[in-house]
DNA sequence: GCGACAG
DNA sequence: ATCTTGTCGC
């Protein structure tokens, strides 16, 4: 499946503005066999929340490396279509092109829902040279010889994060959201707010 | 058998 | 992902 939608990714179409960004992860509670899958919709220049949803399911796939998205899609999908409004990006907790097959999470989400996408993975796929020590620096991460995104210093002193296309977007538009989204912490605002409302749902119905 | 291994 | 323990900084 994944071979089969990889060439109806594009990065053309980028958004000239972008106004809104959408945070999207899952949380899981093992031990009553659930997961919430949680999104948000963040003002990129104030950095507050325009809209929450979140999606309460079953794990129906495993977690298996490579095969990220048919576990997490799903049940984000399902979110994105109770959103009340559009968000301008889907900026997605995982790998977009840094992935076996150039078709990662972000790429998946980005080609079913026809939004612009990015990736930012807290942990490489690929091979990368550790990016210098200041706010912004970065340094390409290769996957068998080929440039597939960015590792991104967003916070001085801190472990970078992982950039990689989704669909209609630039790679340098992508590290520069993300620094956007990032002016006091690691992770991108919106990662923090979808992962902080998906680990707040009360347990039962 | 050994090293890799998004979340 | 989730969990636990310990350190550092505001």
């Amino acid at each position: 499946m994944q071979q089969r939608l990889r060439p109806l990714v594009r990065f053309d179409g980028e958004p000239e503005v972008i106004r809104t960004a959408a945070g999207l992860d899952v949380a899981y509670r093992e031990e009553v066999d659930e997961l919430v899958a949680a999104v948000t919709v963040l003002d990129v220049a104030s950095l507050s929340v325009i809209d929450n949803v979140v999606v309460r399911g079953e794990p129906e796939f495993p977690y298996v490396s490579g095969l990220f998205a048919f576990r997490e899609a799903p049940p984000l999908l399902e979110a994105l279509t109770r959103l009340s409004v559009e968000p301008d990006v889907l900026v997605c907790d995982g790998q977009g092109l840094a992935h076996p097959r150039r078709f990662g999470l972000a790429c998946h989400l980005g080609v079913l829902t026809e939004l612009p996408s990015i990736g930012v993975a807290k942990t490489a796929m690929g091979r990368y040279e550790p990016p210098n020590e200041q706010r912004g620096d970065w340094s390409p991460i290769r996957y068998d010889e080929e440039i597939v995104g960015r590792a991104l210093r967003t916070q001085r002193g801190v472990k970078p994060v992982f950039v990689s296309l989704g669909h209609r977007f630039t790679l340098d538009a992508a590290c520069e959201l993300v620094l956007r989204l990032a002016p006091r912490y690691r992770l991108p605002e919106t990662t923090r707010s979808a992962d902080r409302l998906g680990r707040s749902m009360p347990n039962e119905e």
